[in-house]
DNA sequence: CCATCTATAGTTAGTTG
DNA sequence: CCAACTAACTATAGATG
């Protein structure tokens, strides 16, 4: 990240790779160092080196063993959990989720026939749109009439206020 | 970190704290996937959960296990290096280390007394040196004099140049 | 390979709804 | 509690020595 924008995926040169590999894992560490000091919490990271025999290991060999030893004794407990429990809990936030994609759908929607709005304007070319696209252009049309509408009373009450607008 | 400058501490605020615990682990666990996907790295890290008995395990429980178990296998190899060897390898590290720290000393002292030398031509007042700031300072003055002395005869050969000094 | 630099992308503390 | 926002911050890709 960063000079240019990140591309998440594999990076295929080898001499950017390692470069990319050392940084990101001092990073990471240095986080991880963070965090434990901020917030007191017991953690360790075990990051296989592929420049080396040996992975690195966070914060110490001796402490990653503690932390992994504590979170060998869990299973049971994640387990005492019953599963109906889990399943309801696990709708509630599906639909939580579901919610919030309807909405993003929405935004992208209007964005999407804001585009075609400007574009339009811009090419005088209307011919091409769907019926759909047509009477949703119509609509989002009829909204920016009524703001551009409102903005000029607005504007006029400011520059010409009367008595009933201005307290 | 941000709108004020990270004081890196336990942060004694219970909301504070769970909010930043909150937000670095999810930021943590973001910059590891990046590094997994960037570079092709096996990892797993385990982050003690102060508000939930489960830990975050990172990428998952069982992913988590299997880089465990080969990190597991290694403590043979570490030790297969021989002492000797490792002894002689941190030596290298800490003379190169303490070299860095002598240039660093050294770059320390030439911008204090960079410093006092500033501060004596403002204020004039030069008598309360130590000789040795006294020596060293004798020694920085005639530096820049010759500095100078190289700029004035550099900038004249640039403003009238003469067939030897110009291509 | 490593250190340093710089510009830009990304992270996050504090705030607000 | 959570999500969104913003202003500071930090991290890092790419370049250079």
């Amino acid at each position: 990240m960063t000079k240019t924008k990140l591309i998440l995926a594999y990076i295929a040169n080898d001499r950017a790779r390692k470069a990319s590999f050392k940084k990101r894992t001092k990073g990471l560490i240095k986080k991880a160092d963070e965090l434990c000091t901020l917030c007191d919490v017991k953690a360790c990271a075990i990051i296989g080196n592929p420049y080396d025999n040996e992975p690195e290991v966070w914060p110490s060999n001796l402490r990653a063993q503690q932390v992994i030893s504590e979170f060998k004794k869990l299973p049971e407990h994640v387990q005492s959990r019953n599963k109906e429990d889990n399943q309801s809990i696990c709708q509630e936030r599906i639909a939580k989720k579901e919610g919030k994609l309807r909405k993003q759908y929405m935004d992208n929607n209007q964005k999407e026939l804001t585009k075609i709005m400007y574009m339009c304007l811009v090419s005088g070319a209307f011919q091409n749109l769907s019926l759909a696209s047509s009477e949703s252009l119509v609509f989002l049309l009829n909204q920016n009439i009524k703001d551009v509408g409102r903005r000029i009373e607005l504007l006029q009450n400011t520059l010409f206020p009367s008595q009933d607008n201005v307290e």
